[in-house]
RNA sequence: GGGCGGAUAGCUCAGCAGGCAGAGCAUCCCGCUUACACCGGGAAGGUCAGGCGUUCAAAUCGCCUUCCGCCUACCA
């Protein structure tokens, strides 16, 4: 049910801005209200869609995922603003692995495990989970305002993705793209998965190299030997090479070499490309089931697989025994079971013993690891899923390289190409299946009665041999249709939860059915992403985009960096550094949140967050909730009336009124601007300085004799004017800070409805002037200088002074005389003369003024103190050598023939100007440093 | 080993289609001027990492060096 707008309690309007209740308040308006959907049947053709980066199920709000979504919000934001058919589409991943991880941890904690579930009852178990915990992220996002189209919600394991998933499948598997392999794979004993080579960190560590000797077999007195960083992988070591042209071992190819602790000999082979001749001993072993490269080379020399290992990393005693690696009987009976760590020690202590090894040496190298649990990755030799990604005659990457190359996708910042095409083009197949349960089950059956030789089951692990003959469909045969039993196994295996992230731009659009909401959101116009799943996810949803619906996924790629503490350390949680965002929204509000992370987010660089940062955009928010009190304050009939109407005529307005139109304007090109570029943090900027500095501090301090006068028909203009630019600045902010910009609109708009659906500001040239702007300039530059006498001098304001101000040029002595009222008020004076021909007063100290257009003034104030003097000559000295060496430079420039030659005239004149400016400054400041020194009778 | 990014005020960062070095925070001074002390006014603070070049002109473009990140690679 639509619920009247919430109202603001005018009456309660306290000083200090409190997000606390207008955040909730305004976000259930909003969803009541049904600001965030999207028209899935709309005509416009201005549309704009953005899918969100689906966060995972098992995640919880941080501040990777606060700037990620912020960012897209106020694109999102503006988009809607402009009047584009505007989708924001959010959704999570169901992160197999991880969430798979979170629900084996709470049965390990009750005592019992999946297999003692069940693959049925533990994926319901794991549903329920999600129901009650997978959506924290959501209520997450919501907290900060992201304004997705929360109705079209979606989730990686929804039955329409699902299906998306499985036609995909399909459709690559028919096309030749997909198909099971048995080679090493990476394997993580924890998870007992098999992981794609991009789920493997890899981290340097102080590791050991062991010299082992390996006897030959014709005459055991001499021996080669090898090096490793993995003794316990020697077991399964199926030759030794060599470089064919060292002559120290070539002439031991094609002998044979006894195997420490085994019964077995092993051939010598040359090979060039494994062997490093300068590297270790230059003899290497090759273990083909424990290693990538070994593995190639065994393929190379025809050499046997021997796998050492089960699916828990541990040592299979089955392998080790007479049938495969021949591994000394008392030996095999100590290893069976031990896990790596204490296989390499027992190992090491028994080639000791038999005195084979040579040296253990420290060796700093690089190892794997499990992208989500961390554990040391193992190479585990196992039939699995694989993509084909670089078929030459119907390639997935290669329309992927040219969709970017071409610019058909926009990378932004463009730095990033070059990674993108790296990766690309060195592409290796991608190994899709995963051996959990919490997933998409591959879509492939097989028989039971054609394959029975084939299946090995090893406990509660079903492993379906390679020679199995797949049948691969959307939905389950009825009947094998070989041998027509209806005896048929799923394949066990889920898919990568990537795989299914890859389709999220078109899966969530109703793919496989052609669905209006394709035909008016894809592609999306945008893509908002961290740099670290560039290849995760990003290249892939191009690839698949590509493949499947014949055209790009998204049209820029906006990758913003990663937000790091203070000290700029990745935040981690061992670290105990994280900033949480919520507590950061709970305490400095979110829309504070949410303008220091857009200002933060220059392309390129990291962010390093502070609180001191947040705090001073929380300050900001009250500057803003400040102006308003004071215009609601100054505005008797409510500051509504005065919207419905248009801006009075300009030369009915003052000069601050025109001045501040002018200026308004100027942001509001340059936000549009920024925004355009992707630039969050220049419009943030913009955006703080001229609300802060220029409205607040000028503007509104210059209309207040307006406002206290007596002229009401003056002031009422006034109060139009002031009314509809904050109006307009509330606007242009609301996309970076959407709550306390609805909240003032509220207050101040006549308008029912909401600031998210209000037309965003366009530019508007007829309002710029560049001649109020130079005359308020003019008497601007007047009042810094007396101010900067008071404050150089602790003047306090209390005190007013008497002031005399030289102006030889009557346009500028006419700005003043204009303005007299002005610079009385805010430079606080008593009393005021200006002319070209002024006299001067005794004891005054001077100021040269330049004003706009190269101008000479000068500002006289009595301080007849010896004091003040004394500061006043050092500080006037200062100056004078400040210019003597800048007007040097640029007499300097415009002497040299050569500038005057190539130069551009437009650069010409400015120097020009620059050095009339110097030099005014310079003669008025010399004279009057001259009569200072006079005044203090050589004393100072 | 390759690749990318960064080095600018005490701190965090803009500026880099060459043309006057900027902001925010912190510091110091002054100030209860009736929107705001989550404030106002002012000041101080720089070898633009270093070097060489291109140019009338370099923080900005090119090359080299140093130091810090990150990505990537099979050196056993």
């Amino acid at each position: 049910m639509i619920q009247d707008a919430p109202r603001s309690d005018t009456t309660r309007f306290d000083k200090p801005y409190s997000h606390r209740d207008v955040e909730e308040r305004w976000y259930r308006h909003w969803l009541d209200r049904g600001y965030f959907a999207a028209d899935g049947q709309s005509t416009n053709p201005k549309r704009f869609s953005i899918v969100i980066p689906p966060p995972n199920i098992t995640g919880s709000l941080h501040l990777g995922h606060a700037l990620n979504n912020t960012l897209q919000d106020i694109l999102v934001r503006w988009k809607r603003m402009q009047e584009y058919n505007t989708l924001w589409l959010p959704g999570t991943d169901h992160a197999g692995i991880a969430t798979q991880n979170v629900v084996e941890r709470q049965l390990k904690s009750e005592g019992s495990h999946r297999e003692a579930l069940g693959r049925e009852k533990f994926i319901q178990r794991i549903w329920r989970w999600r129901e009650e915990s997978g959506r924290t992220i959501i209520t997450q996002l919501k907290r900060l305002g992201a304004s997705c189209d929360w109705n079209r919600e979606r989730f990686t394991l929804d039955e329409g993705l699902s299906v998306a998933v499985r036609e995909v499948f399909v459709r690559l598997h028919q096309e030749g793209l997909i198909y099971r392999g048995e080679r090493l794979i990476n394997w993580c004993p924890r998870c007992e998965t098999a992981l794609s080579d991009i789920e493997v960190e890899h981290e340097e560590i102080k590791g050991t190299m062991y010299y082992i000797k390996y006897p030959l077999a014709d005459d055991p007195d001499q021996f080669l030997t090898v090096a490793t960083t993995r003794p316990e992988t020697m077991l399964g070591d199926t030759a030794v090479a060599v470089h064919p042209e060292d002559p120290r071992y070539n002439k031991l190819i094609g002998k044979k070499v006894l195997l420490p602790l085994t019964s077995r000999t092993i051939p010598v082979v040359g090979d060039p490309i494994l062997v490093d001749r300068e590297f270790g001993t230059g003899a290497v072993k090759i273990t083909p089931g424990h290693d990538f490269n070994d593995e190639k080379a065994g393929q190379r020399h025809r050499l046997g697989t021997i796998s050492l290992f089960d699916h828990r990393g541990r040592m299979d005693p089955p392998a080790l025994s007479e049938r495969e690696a021949k591994v000394l009987p008392q030996l095999t009976e100590q290893l069976g079971y031990k896990p790596v760590q204490e296989a390499r020690k027992l190992i090491v202590q028994w080639l000791e013993q038999k005195g084979c090894l040579i040296k253990v040496e420290d060796h700093r190298h690089t190892i794997g690891k499990c992208y989500r649990c961390k554990t040391v990755v193992e190479p585990y030799r196992s039939p699995q899923w694989f993509v084909k990604v670089n078929d030459p005659k119907n390639s997935l990457a290669a329309p992927a390289i040219d969709a970017v190359r071409d610019g058909r996708i926009r990378l932004i910042p463009e730095s990033w190409k070059n990674n993108y095409f790296g990766w690309l083009e060195n592409i290796q197949d991608w190994c899709i299946s995963r051996q959990i349960w919490w997933g998409h089950q591959i879509p492939a059956w097989y028989c039971k009665r054609c394959d029975e030789n084939v299946f090995k089951i090893t406990g509660t692990i079903t492993v379906i041999g390679i020679n199995a003959k797949p049948i691969v469909q959307i939905d389950a045969p009825q009947k094998c249709e070989r041998c027509g039993s209806t005896d048929l196994i799923q394949d066990p295996d889920v898919l990568d939860t990537w795989f299914s992230s890859a389709l999220w731009p078109f899966s969530t659009l109703g793919w496989p059915k052609k669905t209006r909401e394709l035909e008016i959101f894809y592609p999306t116009s945008a893509l908002v992403t961290s740099f670290d799943i560039l290849f995760f996810w990003v290249a892939r949803m191009i690839m698949m985009g590509l493949h499947f619906m014949k055209d790009v996924p998204f049209r820029d790629v906006y990758i913003h960096a990663l937000v790091r503490d203070a000290e700029g350390q990745k935040m981690s949680k061992s670290k105990g550094n994280v900033i949480d965002p919520l507590a950061i929204m709970e305490k400095y509000g979110t829309d504070a949140l949410r303008f220091t992370l857009a200002s933060m987010a220059s392309p390129g660089r990291d962010i390093k967050l502070s609180e001191e940062r947040i705090e001073g955009y929380r300050n900001f928010a009250n500057k803003i909730w400040n102006a308003a009190r004071f215009l609601l304050m100054n505005c008797p009939s409510n500051a509504k009336t005065y919207l419905g109407n248009p801006l009075p005529d300009p030369a009915t307005l003052s000069l601050a009124d025109r001045w501040i139109l002018s200026r308004l304007q100027r942001v509001v090109a340059s936000v549009n601007h920024q925004l355009d570029d992707y630039r969050f943090d220049g419009a943030s900027r913009e955006l703080y300085q001229f609300l802060w500095h220029e409205f607040c501090d000028w503007y509104l301090e210059l209309i207040k004799p307006t406002l206290y006068g007596t002229d009401a028909a003056a002031a009422k203009r006034t109060r139009t004017v002031a009314i509809h630019v904050f109006e307009t600045v509330l606007r242009l902010l609301h996309p970076f800070m959407p709550f306390i910009t609805e909240e003032l609109y509220q207050m101040i708009t006549p308008v029912e409805g909401s600031i998210t659906v209000a037309p965003f500001p366009m530019e508007n040239t007829a309002w710029m002037n560049e001649a109020v702007e130079q005359e308020c300039e003019s008497f601007q530059r007047v009042v810094e200088g007396i101010r900067e006498m008071r404050g150089v001098h602790g003047i306090p304001f209390s005190k007013k002074l008497s002031v005399v101000v030289r102006v030889a040029n009557p346009v500028v002595e006419h700005y003043l005389e204009n303005n007299r009222p002005m610079i009385t008020a805010l430079a606080g004076l008593s009393a005021l003369e200006i002319g070209p021909h002024v006299r001067q007063p005794v004891n005054a100290f001077t100021g040269p003024i330049i004003f706009p257009g190269g101008h000479a003034g000068e500002v006289f104030i009595p301080l007849p103190d010896a004091i003040y003097r004394a500061k006043e000559i050092t500080k006037k000295e200062k100056r004078l050598k400040e210019l003597t060496a800048q007007l040097a430079l640029e007499e300097k420039k415009l002497s040299n023939p050569d500038f005057a030659a190539k130069a551009p005239p437009e650069i010409l004149e400015n120097t020009k100007l620059r050095r009339q400016e110097l030099r005014l400054e310079h003669e008025t400041l010399s004279a009057a440093l001259q009569r200072l020194r006079e005044m203090s009778g050589g004393t100072a």
